[in-house]
RNA sequence: GCGGGCAUGACGGAACUGGUAGACGUACCGGACUUAAAAUCCGGAGCCAGAAAUGGCGUGCCGGUUCAAUUCCGGCUGCCCGCACCA
């Protein structure tokens, strides 16, 4: 009578019906609350992972739950199309790198459509075509306009592997986070993205999102870096000038020995142009790279320039002037004053070159007259001392007093700094967005007028020279200027991928207006994103560069929105655990099987194979599993189950073969409720025992799985829609005071099933005799007559210990709960005839003797 | 070094604002069906003792608050993540 649940053919009927219903296309409807979620659209490599799989199911729920819920959902994809995998591609086997991409981005668009997502289509942005980066090329020339924009000479990461520039955010451990290659130093003219303009603004703005994520907010707070500090100006005793040092400590000023320049501080070029051993220092602190174990080796040098400088509030003092190599020239202002005794780097470099160390901040408790600092700064609380007008004051009214003081003396001023600086954005390659700008000798850099947006891409470059292909086309950098008409040069740098990132979620919302970026109605219509859900490695690049773009476009009124993302979502990771052969070789899963014992072996030679416990899939490690393998032998809704059954979405998951036989097993185990179901004829009438308490578990559940979905629960979700099928399943289909509850219940799981597996939901839907689609259908309502128990299980602890559990009308007043309590067996026994001391009650939960 | 997080059966994990620890699943054990296997169905199980009733112990370790702690506080240990010469 039952037929075998065939999860390819449902899955693509459903999937074909969708698509021909434009089902999930979304228009803005004033009527209805609108829901806007996405993921974080893939590159396009070609194949998607298992992280792709959990990234989209998870918005994918909800975007349907949300849909059920009768909201305006708009759950859109796209393409983050440029980069440098298709420059790489061109170069080794000579496609060119927009075929590539394309061939690319129609396999993935395959397979995602095999996982059923309620994607609306129609939205479908792809970066590297010019219908979407025209638009960026005029946000480029919108914000440079703005004063949004500077072209600056700079010192700049420079993946030597790559050839191209890297932001700060894209080096990791002193590495390029894509090639790996340990980055060096140069100086280049670059356009710069000021996003340092909006610091203390993403700063306040963290306060807002109250539905990300507490760990990402933090990480943006501490790449922000603020910093409440002074600016301080000490002249050169020679006259010659003044140096102005930026501290967090004007407290200290009086325990100053030292000042500390930058190796790249515009004074140290200077004196090393007649300095030839400087020049050779400052050679040396370049030579070191910014790698970790660099700079963890890297001694404290220093150089002294011989110069002096006047104490800002000692008069007759002097400090001697050093070139040291830990002073960065990109924080502050590249110069230090170094107090030894309170800051252990300076302590070090302060005994290295034996300068003075005074304290100048007593620990609580200590004798002013012995305390002295050794080999140990003291970088604490206390009280000021050594110090004049700072002395008895603590660490926080001396930063106070000492501004006020340095102020009155116009030796600087009281401010604030932040670590986060511009965003470089030129990349010496080819596969990215053109920088619409022309470089004339006579007007210097022109903006491409509006009209002759885009700036295309050509088409016929080489790929076998290094560097820029760009740079290296015989013709198209070469343009009349659109100011003067003289012959000019176009800007052949292309822009860092993370800028087509930073805007796609507002494309979304016109995503076909040929004619602006966004169409200001649409986004005031769908903005913000309400849920947003992708890995946490984008914590703080991505995610910072569109809050940044989001209060960029709004100035240049493109947007209305400060904050890009109301809500979002980190998933955590896919792992496997991995297999090694007796030779050492990575194996994948495939080739090997399981013992019982967890042990393993090689399937072609019967080997012994190690087994490693889980790691992130990676190919390296060939610990991966193809979905389309998964998908296209269990079905979709087999791989989104597991997906979220195991962990809690915000954890790592491991793959495991039997996890996914388990949730295959329950998708047939639903298939076969369904048809049992089906032929089931409810009766009305009166239901019995089982069947009234079955109802109740059918409208808690109800209510359980809606808090669940909206609290990203699923694996949750999963446990009590697991346990709803097991209470229907203990009901008797042929008992007439049963069955209909029965079918009650069939048809509510049904319902509750359909945002996490969609296609079989459709199906039982349609073979339970319904004529209009799941997806077209509301989610049920929980009758609260339903939720609300009549009897309480009551647990009585003795002295805090679990004694007896007893079954009570709810509600019952305490002193019947106790006296309940206390003429229980188990109770009495435990109490061995003493008399309770005390009773506490609960009401409706638990009673607690105290003996 | 600085900042943050986590620790529960064999395993993944559940437990709302302190109130019956171990839901749900995986693996395992026993049984039914079958010539047999798979699938399916029924049952078992935190650990220790006991035939059982039952008792003791138990949420990384030590201590505290409380009638009551996986949950709150303090101190350790271990693992994970972010930042890192940021003045």
């Amino acid at each position: 009578m039952t037929t075998r649940y065939n999860p390819q053919n449902t899955e693509s009927k459903w999937q074909n019906i969708w698509a021909e219903k434009e089902s999930f296309r979304a228009f803005e409807d004033k009527s209805k609350p609108k829901y806007f979620v996405m993921s974080m659209f893939p590159y396009p490599s070609g194949r998607i992972h298992m992280g792709h799989v959990r990234n989209y199911t998870l918005s994918d729920v909800v975007a349907r739950y949300k849909r059920a819920q009768g909201f305006n959902v708009m759950h859109p994809m796209g393409w983050d199309a440029f980069g440098l995998p298709a420059e790489n591609a061109a170069r080794d086997r000579g496609v060119h790198p927009a075929k590539w991409t394309h061939d690319n981005i129609d396999a993935m668009r395959r397979e995602l459509r095999s996982m059923g997502l309620a994607i609306d289509w129609s939205r479908e942005v792809t970066t590297c075509d010019a219908d979407y980066y025209k638009h960026q090329q005029k946000l480029f020339l919108d914000f440079l306009k703005a004063g949004l924009i500077d072209r600056k000479e700079s010192w700049v990461n420079w993946d030597p592997l790559d050839n191209t520039v890297l932001a700060n955010e894209q080096v990791i451990d002193g590495k390029g986070w894509r090639s790996g290659a340990v980055v060096e130093k140069r100086k280049l003219s670059q356009w710069f993205l000021k996003i340092t303009a909006f610091a203390e603004e993403l700063l306040a703005g963290l306060q807002t999102l109250d539905r990300w994520p507490d760990k990402v907010r933090l990480m943006q707070e501490n790449w922000i870096g603020k910093s409440q500090g002074a600016k301080v100006t000490f002249a050169l005793e020679n006259g010659q000038g003044a140096i102005e040092i930026f501290t967090t400590r004007p407290d200290t000023l009086f325990g100053a020995s030292f000042i500390a320049l930058s190796p790249n501080h515009p004074l140290v070029a200077e004196l090393a142009a007649k300095d030839p051993k400087l020049a050779e220092f400052i050679v040396a602190c370049n030579r070191i790279g910014t790698t970790e174990a660099a700079i963890e080796t890297a001694e404290k040098m220093g150089y002294d320039t011989g110069l002096k400088v006047a104490h800002v509030f000692e008069g007759g003092k002097t400090l001697p002037v050093y070139v040291a190599n830990f002073v960065l020239m990109e924080y502050g202002t590249g110069a230090i004053f170094g107090c030894p005794a309170h800051d252990q780097r300076d302590l070090d470099f302060a005994r290295k070159y034996h300068l003075s160390v005074t304290p100048v901040v007593l620990p609580k408790g200590a004798d002013a007259a012995v305390f002295t600092v050794g080999t140990e700064a003291f970088t604490e609380e206390g009280t000021l001392f050594n110090s004049s007008f700072l002395d008895g004051l603590d660490v926080e009214e001396a930063k106070k007093k000492a501004i006020v003081e340095i102020e009155k003396r116009n030796a600087g001023t009281g401010t604030v700094q932040y670590r986060l600086r511009d965003w470089g954005v030129s990349r010496q390659r080819y596969w990215g967005c053109p920088i619409p700008v022309i470089h004339c000798e006579a007007c210097g850099a022109v903006p491409v007028p509006e009209k002759d947006l885009p700036v295309v891409l050509p088409e016929d470059v080489a790929f076998d020279t290094p560097g820029n292909p760009l740079d290296h086309h015989p013709t198209w950098k070469n343009v009349a200027c659109p100011q003067c008409g003289k012959a000019a040069r176009r800007e052949t740098d292309t822009c860092d991928t993370f800028v087509d990132s930073s805007w796609y979620f507002a494309r979304y919302c016109s995503a076909t207006d040929a004619t602006q970026p966004v169409a200001r109605e649409a986004a005031d219509y769908w903005l913000p994103v309400d849920q947003y859900v992708g890995g946490v490695e984008h914590a703080i690049l991505h995610l910072l560069y569109a809050r940044f773009f989001a209060r960029a476009m709004k100035k240049t009124g493109h947007i209305g929105v400060d904050e890009p993302f109301a809500g979002l979502f980190t998933q955590g990771m896919v792992c496997h655990e991995s297999y090694k052969s007796a030779e050492g070789a990575w194996l994948y899963p495939e080739t090997v099987q399981k013992n019982a014992d967890g042990t393993a072996f090689k399937i072609d030679d019967k080997t012994p194979v190690a087994v490693l416990r889980g790691d992130k899939m990676s190919k390296s490690k060939c610990n991966v599993v193809d979905p389309g393998r998964i998908i296209s032998g269990y079905g979709a809704d087999t791989a989104r189950l597991f997906m979220l059954s195991d962990s809690p979405p915000e954890r790592d998951l491991e793959w495991t073969e039997a996890g996914v036989e388990g949730a295959w097993r329950y998708i047939n185990r639903l298939w076969r409720m369904a048809e049992d179901v089906a032929s089931v004829t409810p009766s009305a009438g009166q239901f019995n025992e089982k069947a009234e308490k079955t109802r109740r578990v059918i409208h808690r559940t109800i209510a359980q799985i809606s808090e669940a979905y909206e609290r990203f629960h699923f694996n949750g979700a999963v446990a009590k829609i697991r346990e709803l099928s097991n209470a229907l399943e203990d009901l008797d289909a042929a008992n007439p005071q049963e069955s209909s509850v029965l079918r009650e219940g069939v048809e509510t799981l049904t319902q509750l099933i359909a945002p996490m597996l969609p296609h079989i939901a459709e199906e039982m839907w349609q073979t339970l005799g319904h004529q209009t689609m799941l997806v077209e259908t509301a989610w049920p309502k929980a009758d609260p007559a339903l939720l609300v128990e009549n009897t309480v299980t009551i647990a009585v602890q003795v002295n805090g210990k679990l004694r007896a559990t007893i079954t009570l009308a709810r509600d019952l007043p305490a002193k019947e709960v106790e006296a309940a309590a206390l003429s229980d067996e188990g109770v009495k026994r435990a109490l061995d005839n003493k008399a309770p001391k005390k009773v506490i009650v609960v009401p409706n939960r638990i009673v607690n003797v105290v003996a």
